[in-house]
DNA sequence: CAAGCCGTTCAGCCGGCTTTCAGCACCCAT
DNA sequence: ATGGGTGCTGAAAGCCGGCTGAACGGCTTG
């Protein structure tokens, strides 16, 4: 379990992680926006803790940027003032809930449980579509029982496509949290990628889990096909 | 959207109702634990407001009940002192958020949607008109149990009409949201394209939900034709 | 150092979607 | 009845989106 505190008060930060560590979580520190950033990005956290007054990128831009970014984890806000539209804000910007501080420990604690509970059983460790099932976090696939061999990019893709299944997503989309947020390639890359997905899961099993919506994206379907 | 409120302050549960019904939520309300209680095993709401302080059986009882009989809707509790212990012990009942009293509406109705849009792994966006069904965000059609495969453009038109069920949609109209607001083509590409819709989805199940208004436009039936 | 794999780019092809157009049918007013 | 206006229809053409095979360069691995 681990757990990122992006707070600029440094008595408060060091407090945060003293005490969760000592609740047996694994705790880093950012001490402003910019850097809660890039430390989000670069691993899964169980929990994110989010200052909305932060030097640098304040709150709400960090948290909206992290959803756009196809970053999930549970946020939680902390919010100075008790204005009714920080709170508002805070829940549109994309954080899964807020506390007023000063708030106390036990409070915080409690909150942070309840998020990383409701989190853990929204995601089960392994996505599934039909018989298409994959573990994101051993970074293994299967079709029924036989496994498939993916590499990190044909991973990436279809793990985007699971977690949205059903849903058309875009190419657009796609490249946005497939790819780097900044990617300026060809988006014909996508497709070449849509066609290896289908070459190991698709032809070999006679199935048809990734389908084309023409000039709207593609679609896994909920039943892998 | 169905939404259950447990309220027993009468001028508040009914203000809740108003204001939640004027949002488009469909609201039932129940004045004790009691009748709460009955009214969420019966059907499954999209959403419960819950008080703590009720005559019968308090909102923790209500709630730790409900989720050992499995029922999951979201639960918002409100809380009528600001005590860390009431919120600590909401969380642990099993709800999934609070707000403590005196809130305001704008509030609610931002945690509510919160609550409702993280517990949505229905995605309630389909549209209906009869047994005419559609379904934006997996660009899918059907017509009863089967499935319809429409192009992009068909579907966009049938989108349109479907958020305009029962009213008279102008070509103009048509023309400046399906195509584009500058389109500066042919206007009878309108008829062309409801000829295309009345092929697939009335023609073959000898229905008429694709209806001409001389002179003013188009009204997809409210039933679906 | 060589081999292989992966990610990416590119150009050509193909099918079908979008749009146009001309002719016909129907409704209504004169 | 007759004509204009409005909507319907079938076919044709052009274009665009997506598919595909090949090739290249970089990185890892043996």
């Amino acid at each position: 379990m681990r757990v990122l505190v992006v707070e600029d008060e440094k008595g408060l930060a060091a407090g945060l992680k003293r005490g969760l560590e000592a609740e047996g979580f694994a705790v880093d520190v950012a001490l402003d926006g910019t850097d809660g950033l890039w430390m989000a990005r670069e691993q899964i956290y169980d929990a994110i803790v989010l200052d909305i007054m932060l030097p640098g990128v304040n709150g709400f831009k960090v948290c909206s940027t992290l959803r756009e970014e196809g970053v999930w984890s549970p946020i939680l806000m902390l919010t100075a003032k008790d204005g009714e539209l920080d709170e508002a804000e805070a829940l549109d910007s994309g954080a899964d809930d807020y506390l007023v501080k000063p708030f106390s420990y036990v409070v915080l604690l409690a909150r942070l449980r309840a998020l990383m509970r409701r989190s853990a059983s929204e995601r089960p460790a392994v996505l599934e579509a039909g018989d298409l099932r994959l573990d994101p976090a051993g970074r293994r696939c299967w079709r029924g029982e036989e496994e498939v061999s993916l590499t990190a990019r044909e991973f990436s893709l279809l793990e985007f496509l699971m977690r949205r299944k059903g849903e058309v997503s875009s190419k657009a989309d796609i490249l946005a949290h497939v790819w780097d947020y900044d990617f300026e390639g060809d988006p014909n890359i996508v497709e070449v990628y849509v066609k290896h997905l289908r070459e190991k899961l698709d032809r070999p099993f006679n199935r048809n889990s990734v389908q084309t919506v023409r000039g709207s994206g593609y679609r896994l379907d909920d039943k892998g096909g």
